[in-house]
DNA sequence: TATCGATACTGTACCGTATCGATATGCTCC
DNA sequence: GGAGCATATCGATACGGTACAGTATCGATA
């Protein structure tokens, strides 16, 4: 699947070496959220991993393989909310996606991703698989909404998607703002709100969903401003 | 305001300095963009400023310093467009992010900001008032089609900001998906369906904008027009 | 006169390879 | 079923080569 990685194909080999294996892969994540591509070297891998550099590249032939296999190897499923309440079930999507952006090391990973995909052709190619998977449950459930009639999807919906999940990246990688613990709520609620049917909404929909030109009052106590240390002065240049 | 630069507050020292401050300025921004913070290395920009190592350990205390220094010299305040149409201003605005994202050196700058704003708080800093100066002509436009009644702000205006901006980005750097021409047009037209006032719609308003529950029957046909506005946006050099 | 480019220098870190002894695993043979 | 051996894998160490950090010096130049 992704060319240059030695062994990610292979079965597991057995013996003392899957050892070796997972923990050198484990010291390769760690290096990277820590550092980013900077801390990321063979030898710091080595040491991290308490293994020989030689190990190393007995199991890959170069350091952008071992990083392609370490991000293949991290990556785990997002679970798929089914409860037929689609903003519910999207709205857990959504807070999971919180819960990585803000108490995990995942972020800095991310963030190393991103650059790295940047200048390397092999990891945006596996960034691009990863994200795609991450985005499978929320496809779903789109797709299963619009089978069921409350919704219409008159545009592409990875184009929904997009206005699902992007908030959440972009506050933290580019914007550097803290996350309301309500976002994924009310972007949510903004984005059904263009896609609800008039005639079929199902009865199980919270009533106090803010449709467009009848919106609950609500929604502005739930969102005040919520600025945090992020927060910046004006600057002295333009 | 930003410690650890050595002179982006003071005036520009004159003389034969000024031309070497600013090929070093360029040459580290060059440099980033290629290589991440992996081919930023004060051997490598004096290299590629032709300068002296000497020159840069006389301008700046260290490399980070000096980064900073480029990253802020970089930044060119992006157009405030002012038509009174508010969807036209918006779409401008992002056809504006979209340029940058797709013909310009910028998003691999972006990228390698992202990953350096991770692991150098001044740096993070910086970026997230870079963004904030970024997003200062939607606010504006925000603002003041609320101030006409022709939208209500019952959310965070810098959560709709999120809402429009942040799937250029999300597309770009994370889903590493092409970006469609009419996706700004799409954006725009599904945030603003969510904030129009019932009683007041101003007439300069496209009738076929897909107002929630009497949808166009298609979004990407009813959001072709205004284009061209303005060519220039922020990007990194020259 | 201030700034600059060029050069040299020491110290450190990393690359990629090679070698060697230690050890866990699996198989054979009794 | 258990002792013993063969094998694969491992950690440790060393090596030459390259690159970068940060400082110092000196002559050139606007």
């Amino acid at each position: 699947m992704l060319q240059g990685t030695a062994s990610s194909n292979a079965p597991d080999p057995v013996g003392r070496g899957v050892h070796a294996r997972r923990r050198i892969l484990s010291a390769a994540l760690e290096l990277l959220a820590d550092a980013g591509m900077r801390g990321f070297t063979m030898e710091a891998v080595a040491r991290q991993a308490g293994a020989s550099k030689a190990t190393l590249y007995r199991h890959w032939p170069s350091a952008s393989a071992l990083l392609v296999d370490a991000m293949d190897a991290q990556f785990r499923p997002a679970p798929q909310p089914s409860t037929g309440d689609l903003r519910a079930d999207l709205v857990a999507i959504l807070d999971g996606f919180v819960r990585a952006l803000t108490d995990t090391p995942f972020p800095r990973l991310m963030a190393a991703f991103i650059d790295a995909a940047e200048r390397y052709p092999e990891l945006a190619d596996l960034h691009t698989e990863l994200t795609r998977r991450r985005r499978a449950p929320a496809l779903r459930l789109l797709a299963d909404a619009q089978a069921r009639g409350e919704i219409t999807l008159d545009i592409d919906p990875d184009v929904i998607v997009d206005l699902l999940a992007a908030p959440f990246f972009y506050r933290r990688f580019v914007a550097h703002r803290p996350i309301p613990a309500d976002l994924p709520a009310v972007v949510v609620d903004r984005v059904l709100a263009t896609m609800r049917t008039r005639d079929k909404t199902p009865d199980d929909i919270p009533k106090d969903l803010p449709r467009p030109q009848e919106r609950a009052p609500s929604a502005r106590t739930a969102t005040r401003r919520q600025r945090g240390r992020h927060d910046r002065q004006e600057r002295g240049r333009q």
